[in-house]
DNA sequence: ACTACCATACTACCATACAAGTATGGTAGT
DNA sequence: ACTACCATACTTGTATGGTAGTATGGTAGT
């Protein structure tokens, strides 16, 4: 029996991927937390093989750190890589924001205008859920935008390091109207073509996501490496 | 019993992981090569599971297509993705080029230069070999003497979708005396903290790797999508 | 000759058993 | 009281058998 979404088959083994991901992406599973393939499937009520091979996925995207015959961790932050991380989702970004100012498809763009009165709406009725999900997919229509969905995939995989800090930072200090502007201003150097000033905005939007890590470190000492 | 290479234990995986992913990047297993747990588990002659670990990661890279109850395939080059490796990488070098050129440590700029004094030596002695190796290591030690260990690591990761591209060129080509004398400017940008020239520089450096991707495309239709 | 069907031989997926290394707590000897 | 040792209960690593879905080639029926 096959449960489909999409064109993608649901297995076993991406059940338990995507569930182990998201514990520890929402810190549910805190850095540090031991973890066992045993305990790990007496939960999921399945063998340890597909258990195995989620934690063959989450160490090589460095969630996990699997000690042979000696046991599994969920991996300590480490300031270091949050840091690079920071600096190259920043130069990713503002390479495709440039590349967007210089060529963007019409109908992306038209895509990119309903996002922003969505935004408009969502802050005005104070929905700040669905705000996060529009910031997600306004950059993410920036990358498809000027034809960088691989881009935008590598990005999504370097921001797992961002998002344990960003997760401890407890965001709900976001000032949604500096975002939303912030936001237009993109836009508006995308459909001007003004290259330098949407280089410029992206770089100040990226400024916005630095997490204090040094805060973060002497709060939760135990969570860094 | 354990073989340890530095402090990595090597596991039957490894092993298995490592020799497909190298067959595969030499073309040994070219794209679109059918291949099966079994017959790999034959060939090495160990079991299934650390080969289906193996295709896990793989899998997970990019390199292999797994469909399920059908097969797994060597993937084929997917000539999009080749393009925008091309572009992240260029952005992320240059963006850690001038880093460098801002701020490089001492001792790595002796490294550096001790570098390409090799280079200097490998070229007299028609050592293209060595050179490739020296190569890789001076944009390595660009990415360490400024702290970006990290990001060699991810941009190591997103070459591997150019590593094919390059071995269908058949790379014999190169110009080693051109690729000194950029290197060496490369070195002279970082030393006076030239930031424009580094930046520059490392844009024209990057050029050097476009692959003709329609040519290849036209000459090896059956490895591409 | 052509088509529909089915047996068979694949495939990857999952469960389970065993192997080998490691941490730990108790016990015997000093 | 303290130390060295060892049984035991963990851990991950590997091997193997069974399951379910899929491709394929032969065969019976038209």
């Amino acid at each position: 029996m096959e449960y489909i979404i999409g064109t993608q088959a649901v297995s076993t083994r991406d059940i338990v991927y995507r569930s182990l991901k998201n514990q520890i992406l929402l810190l549910e599973l805190p850095p540090g937390t031991s973890i066992s393939e045993k305990e790990i499937s007496l939960k999921f009520n399945v063998s340890r093989t597909p258990v195995r091979e989620s934690f063959v996925r989450l160490a090589q995207e460095g969630l996990l750190d699997v000690y042979p015959q000696r046991g599994t961790v969920v991996s300590l932050i480490d300031s270091g890589l949050v840091e690079e991380a920071r600096f190259m989702r920043e130069h990713l970004e503002r390479a495709v924001m440039r590349e967007a100012c210089s060529s963007f498809q019409a109908k992306h763009l038209i895509d990119l205008k309903a996002n922003l009165d969505k935004q408009r709406l969502c802050i005005e009725d104070q929905d700040y859920k669905e705000m996060f999900m529009l910031d997600e997919e306004f950059h993410h229509l920036i990358f498809t935008g000027c034809s960088k969905k691989n881009t935008w995939e590598v990005v999504q995989q370097i921001k797992v390091h961002l998002n344990r800090s960003r997760m401890l930072k407890l965001t709900a200090d976001h000032n949604w109207e500096h975002l939303y502007q912030q936001h237009y201003c993109l836009y508006e150097a995308i459909q001007t073509h003004d290259v330098s000033q949407g280089d410029h905005m992206m770089q100040e939007h990226m400024a916005l996501t630095i997490a204090d890590q040094e805060m973060l470190m002497e709060k939760y000492p135990q969570y860094y490496k």
